[in-house]
DNA sequence: GCAAGTTTTTGTACATGTAAGGAAAGTAGC
DNA sequence: GCTACTTTCCTTACATGTACAAAAACTTGC
């Protein structure tokens, strides 16, 4: 019986890089300068490599991408204690979500993949479904109320980044701000009255108020 | 008084494209050929010009697509019958705007803006700004719950459509059916159970209830 | 050892957005 | 007319993601 070291039966070229290799380098390079520092280029001269030696360990730039988002998550998204009255479950595991996302605002192209898919986020959308269900929910609901959900947390990260990013890109006046300046009262009420208020309001963070209010309405007797 | 043929008052060499022509041509090529066509250069040889020239038009790329959403919003976004009812208002008013913004999918870098601000929608803002203070919210809580509504509704399109980009982009098997396919029933109940059905269940389009439901949590006495 | 087959790596090439600097085309003051 | 100034336009150049084809480095069957 032969396999001292491992006798090497695959086939082909022995690969010099690993997906392991290229996804690990790429985090160095973006928790160090940033993601808009990580191209391909870098990432292969980084890893001793050309940029077209990527593309076997990873689809596209894209998928690595998500790669990174799954690392992350599984280095940073650790199982809270979650309240055992289920409601309160569903919030909490939510919020729990959101706020990694929310603390890693990089990933925005990757966020708006059409699930959390990480399988280290899989637990936590196991106890959002669990939670709706045990509330009274079929599971077919259960299921939609989690994506409502979803939508949501992922709808306001989203809004949320590109704004905050758009912001320091550039210094003009907003185009909202121009909107709201010449805002006619008699038309709009509503928005004159508190057009003035209207960047701090919606500069607050009030994820968890609309998080409790969507809940709710999807728990609530029909 | 002489101003037969306005006399030029204007400083500088005169323009030879407008915004305006930048921005019909623009929806043109992307009515005709969708958004993937819709090039710097193409649009720059469309219109007789150079790449470069445009951005005396246009900051960049990004914001004539912002153009283009509110070009379109202006065009395609009615203002329907609103029922008398002060949250079924709400609800409509939201419903409106994403159908409009579902039914034109290209949008969904501009979508991410942090709020809609094409000019023709702000009636709609109003109206659901409006019909929850008339539900009894305060003008602040209107805001957010303003925000939470938009919130939900952005997600659901991103996420939707770059789904579904994803899926016409490639064959292979998803993330997603191979994490799903190795769940394991024991750590994962629920959605072990729901498994077999999570493709079909998460393409449904429950964007009515899912409003619905929020809104009903916004609205309900805390 | 050699031919065939397989997988990884590399080199070259292209499309794209856009930065930078200067040319062109006009007005205003003289 | 000429100079200064302003605005628009054009040329060139670069960074980036990635398609394509060929080369390289293996295994397997002979």
């Amino acid at each position: 019986m032969p396999q001292p070291s491992a006798p090497r039966k695959t086939l082909g070229r022995p690969p010099r890089i690993s997906r392991e290799e290229v996804v690990t380098t790429a985090r160095r390079i973006v928790d160090a300068e940033g993601v808009d520092r990580l191209t391909m280029r870098r990432l292969a001269t980084e890893i001793g490599s050309t940029p077209m030696a990527l593309y076997h360990h990873v689809r596209n730039k894209e998928e690595l991408l998500v790669l990174l988002l799954d690392d992350y998550a599984t280095r940073t998204l650790h199982r809270p204690e979650l309240p055992a009255q289920p409601r309160e479950r569903v919030v909490v595991a939510a919020a729990t979500i959101h706020e990694a996302l929310a603390a890693c605002p990089w990933i925005v192209e990757v966020l708006t993949a059409d699930d959390l898919m990480a399988t280290s986020a899989l637990w936590f959308v196991e106890q959002i479904v669990d939670g709706l269900v045990a509330c009274g929910l079929s599971p077919e609901r259960a299921v939609h109320g989690y994506r409502a959900i979803w939508y949501y947390t992922a709808g306001e990260i989203v809004v949320r980044v590109t704004a905050a990013r758009r912001r320091t890109d550039d210094d003009r006046p907003t185009y909202r701000e121009r909107v709201f300046a010449e805002l006619d009262p008699s038309e709009l009420p509503r928005l004159a009255q508190v057009a003035d208020q209207w960047s701090p309001l919606t500069a607050e963070d009030t994820y968890l108020d609309g998080l409790r209010a969507l809940v709710d309405g999807l728990l609530a007797p029909r």
